[in-house]
DNA sequence: TCTATAATATGACAAAAATCATATTTAAGA
DNA sequence: TCTTAAATATGATTTTTGTCATATTATAGA
């Protein structure tokens, strides 16, 4: 579904959106320890989503990354688009390129509108609106 | 959402239900081509799926796999279910190893109706209910 | 301006998934 | 019964993905 490095990375953001702002930033030894994911991987994670603008940082003393209010409005697909590296999340589920509606394969109509669902809901809820649902308590960002 | 292999193994069997039966079996290499799938590979799928009967094979000459009435009437998921390594399909799509409905992950919500009407989906249709699509003319079976 | 502290860039290494190779077993037909 | 043709079993190799290590660069604060 997701790879792992994109779970991550969610994860991550997550933890940044209801744990920083602009003057409070986070460093990654202290991100990697909640929400379980290697130092040193999740920091090469982060530096992807910082150069791509889906996060903020800032180095040296008091440095550290952060989520600033434009980043907030993001969406989730975003943060999928910057990490992924196949984009099997766009491609046929069979064997095609790419999904083609004119001669579809035999999966298509079973499963094409759910995942055309997933995709467009991906992007149109963002960071700030799932990091609200976990303040409001409704859901849990684990472990 | 699917791992190469077993859109491999979906695209060998659904072949299978259009070009074999009880007294015309198919051998690999005659497979892998149309299929476009390297031979040895999908030989190591067929091989699988023949020993947890999904599919049906003989060996010696005049061998060859093939789908008996029965195996027909699987469903598309009994496929994954052997070929999937990770079942990732069914597990939390954050962190969690499963997904608890009291202690949803942020993406519980918006992700899990979707993942888990796929899976209905794929159990409930069977490899005959595509086949037919296919010979309909109403989907395509690829290269 | 110097030092310490943070991210950044780069690449090495490990684990998992995909691919390839081959010796063994089974069965049909001569 | 022998030969040949097929799947089967097993494991080696390659590629991709995930993980780790480290030298470099930028910046806050003394
Ligand atoms: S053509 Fe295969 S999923 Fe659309
Ligand atoms: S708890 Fe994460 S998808 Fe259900």
């Amino acid at each position: 579904m997701l790879s792992k490095s994109s779970k991550y990375a969610i994860k991550a953001v997550l933890f940044l959106a209801l744990n920083s702002n602009d003057n409070e930033k986070v460093m990654v030894k202290d991100i990697s320890g909640p929400i379980n994911v290697p130092q040193a991987y999740i920091a090469k994670l982060l530096q992807e989503l910082s150069r791509k603008n889906i996060i903020s940082s800032s180095r040296g003393p008091k440095g550290g990354f952060y989520l600033s209010e434009d980043n907030r409005k993001q969406s989730i697909m975003s943060i999928v688009d910057v990490i992924e590296v196949e984009k099997n999340f766009n491609s046929c589920m069979l064997s095609l390129k790419e999904c083609d509606e004119n001669k579809p394969c035999p999966l298509h109509k079973i499963l094409y509108p759910f995942k055309s669902s997933i995709i467009k809901n991906l992007r149109s809820i963002s960071i700030k609106d799932l990091a609200l649902e976990v303040e409001l308590g409704n859901t849990f960002l684990p472990l």
